[in-house]
RNA sequence: GACUUCUUAGCUCAGCUGGUUAGAGCAUCUCACUUUUAAUGAGAGGGUCCUGGGUUCGAGUCCCAGAGGGGUCACCA
């Protein structure tokens, strides 16, 4: 960890000491730096520029982001939640009588970079003919104590000084979003995207419902799970990798169509396409089967990038995507023939295990005839599917919960909708049999047995669900963070996602003042001693009297501080009042 | 989890085969400046070179260990 971010609070940079000063001097001058009142602005930045005309009386309210002072008058760049307005500051416009103080003072020494404020004034338009605002009034709503990054941006669009590194920015996203315009953009795309989906649906009367994070049994799924422990009913929980056995019980509970944008959680690798808690949009519509589904999803996929560009066309790496539907159909069984001369028809288990030796994928003894078949696609097809395209009919090993193919007994009806080259949505006919269900399960039982930690877990409850019977049934689910990075433009999760999950940063306790001064050092030196580096007694016993007296002799020089040097008597008297 | 690479001022980065007091731009501070826009001009301050060991007369630089990040791979969505 880069030591400049847990810094005691007394080793405070100079650019910060200057601002905690500031706040001080505000104070003097009977200015809250941190008012209680609601501050009602007339206009956001955006809005303003929009409805722009001379001579308007408008009020602001946002973070000061720069300044530019000349003298007696200044601009200054405000900004709010949607944009930046410039500001124009003139001393005697801003202070009319004898006092100038409020420019004098307040804004041209006291305030910084990051400050919220409020300004009231009047609008004009500058000799460069930039839409601006005359100041009359300025009022002070946050004092901001840290240097926010000097990121500048010059005429040609060109970024200096951008505040880039990955791991600031994701541990840091407050000033990742003051910063970097382009990631609330995306943020707001991803709203966007979400409030699309969510509007078609209620507009066909789906239900959107809540259903278990926490689970006794984590189904629906091929995954591990994240343990936990409910102290109350002392047992185990595991929070969901999957909600799609809750939303079936809700279609045999009589709804006709439910959805549910799903927190899940899988206790898995990290990179920069997987994140421990992700989210995916599940729906089920009864009656319904995968061919419906299949043009439901490529109308809304085409609708929702509508949306976002406002054309069915988006730029990926790259490679210009038409989201435009029809999408292509191409049977697995036709895309591992294509990529990769192998037949999967009819092939039983050493047969396909020759066959991936054969085209160099590896296999292992705990893989079955789904997973043999999973890793060809993995590996030699998925990646080719750059254009939407559905791959549709995956055989009956690697789809427990998916319903026979009506007219091939070795496949299934279960289709996954490929985008540049990644898995965008799973849907299948969901299977309502609950005898095939239970003999289902059964054979992913056997599969963990042969050491397939993935293979699912027997959920009695929904078995019991489906013998009360459920309705023909289709169900879908899309992984909204990849979605919304197709529709982005973003090659990571972690861009995605406001806060990706990170190794937990390690703060200092900060150093025990009271165990320095119970240790012999007077008050007037523990946290000099401390700033120093000797932050526990611990630290002082290895240290010597003298070696102890001549740093901190240097420290107080360095520091200009106003207390008296150090004699080697005064340290070696700190010492031996400990023995 | 494996491999690889990075960590120097508030921010972005230089720093050569180890060698005076570790540099630049922006930011900050002081001064000047009443329509600028990466404002400008003059001056100043600011550093645990990620941490801990080691080699050496001498380490930001070389070696070892550790922490955190990025990339690639594995697992997975």
């Amino acid at each position: 960890m880069r030591p400049s971010m847990y810094l005691y609070t007394m080793q405070l940079s100079e650019q910060e000491r200057i601002r905690r000063d500031s706040l001080v001097e505000l104070r003097k001058l009977g200015i809250d730096p941190y008012p209680a009142a609601a501050f009602d602005a007339t206009h956001r930045s955006t809005e303003l520029a929009a409805s722009f005309k001379d001579g308007m009386e408008v009020t602001l309210a946002g973070r000061l982001m720069s300044r530019r002072i000349m003298g007696k008058a200044s601009f200054a760049e405000m900004q709010d939640s949607e944009g930046t307005f410039q500001l124009y500051l003139n001393r005697d416009e801003l202070c009319p009588g004898e006092d100038k103080t409020t420019y004098n003072v307040v804004f041209k020494k006291l305030l910084d970079r990051g400050d919220f404020i409020g300004v009231t004034g009047e609008t004009f338009t500058t000799q460069t003919g930039e839409q601006s605002l005359l100041v009359k009034k300025l009022t002070v709503l946050s004092k901001s104590l840290k240097p926010l990054p000097a990121v500048k941006v010059d005429d040609a669009g060109n970024t200096h000084d951008a505040f880039a590194d990955p791991e600031l920015r994701y541990r840091m996203r407050y000033v990742d979003l003051v910063v970097n315009p382009h990631v609330r953009e995306t943020f707001e795309s991803r709203s966007r995207i979400i409030r699309t989906i969510r509007e078609s649906f209620d507009q066909k009367g789906w239900l959107e419902v809540d259903t278990p994070v926490l689970q006794a049994i984590p189904g629906g799924a091929a995954a591990r799970p994240f343990e936990t422990h409910h102290n109350a009913l002392d047992i185990p929980l595991y929070l969901r990798i999957a909600n799609e056995l809750y939303l079936k019980r809700l279609i045999v509970g009589g709804f006709e169509g439910v959805y549910e944008f799903s927190r899940n959680f899988r206790n898995e690798g990290m990179d920069r396409t997987h994140n421990p808690e992700f989210t995916v949009l599940e729906l089920y519509v009864a009656y319904k089967d995968y061919h419906w589904m299949m043009e439901t999803i490529e109308t809304l996929i085409g609708d929702v990038c509508q949306s976002v560009h406002g054309k069915m066309q988006a730029n990926l790496g790259g490679n210009e995507i038409n989201f435009k539907p029809p999408y292509k159909r191409v049977t697995m069984r036709d895309a591992i023939l294509e990529h990769t001369g192998v037949d999967i028809d009819g092939k039983d288990e050493a047969e396909l295990r020759s066959a991936c030796q054969s085209v160099g994928v590896d296999t292992d003894d705990s893989m079955g005839k789904g997973k043999l078949i999973d890793e060809l696609f993995g590996e030699k097809c998925e990646h080719h599917y750059i254009q939407p395209t559905f791959i549709i009919d995956y055989p009956v090993e690697m789809s427990p919960l998916t319903k026979v193919h009506r007219d091939k007994p070795d496949y299934t009806e279960r289709f996954e909708l490929m985008i540049n080259g990644t898995e965008v949505a799973n849907a299948y006919s969901e299977l309502n049999d609950p005898i095939v269900q239970r003999e289902r399960f059964e054979e992913q039982l056997k599969l963990g047995e042969r050491g397939d930690d993935e293979a699912m877990f027997i959920d009695q409850d929904f078995l019991r669900a489906l013998e009360y019977g459920m309705p023909p049934t289709s169900g879908v689910g899309i992984g909204i963070d990849r979605l919304v990075m197709m529709l982005t433009n973003q090659t990571s999760i972690q861009e995605v996602l406001l806060f990706p999950q990170m190794r937990p940063e390690v703060f200092s306790a900060g150093p025990n003042l009271k165990a320095l001064e119970e240790w012999g050092i007077p008050c007037e030196w523990t946290e000099h001693v401390a700033a120093a580096g000797f932050d526990s007694a611990a630290t002082l016993a290895e240290t010597s009297p003298a070696s102890l007296r001549e740093k901190m002799n240097g420290y107080r020089k360095k520091n200009k501080l106003s207390i008296s040097a150090l004699s080697l008597e005064d340290v070696e008297s700190w010492y031996s009042s400990n023995h």
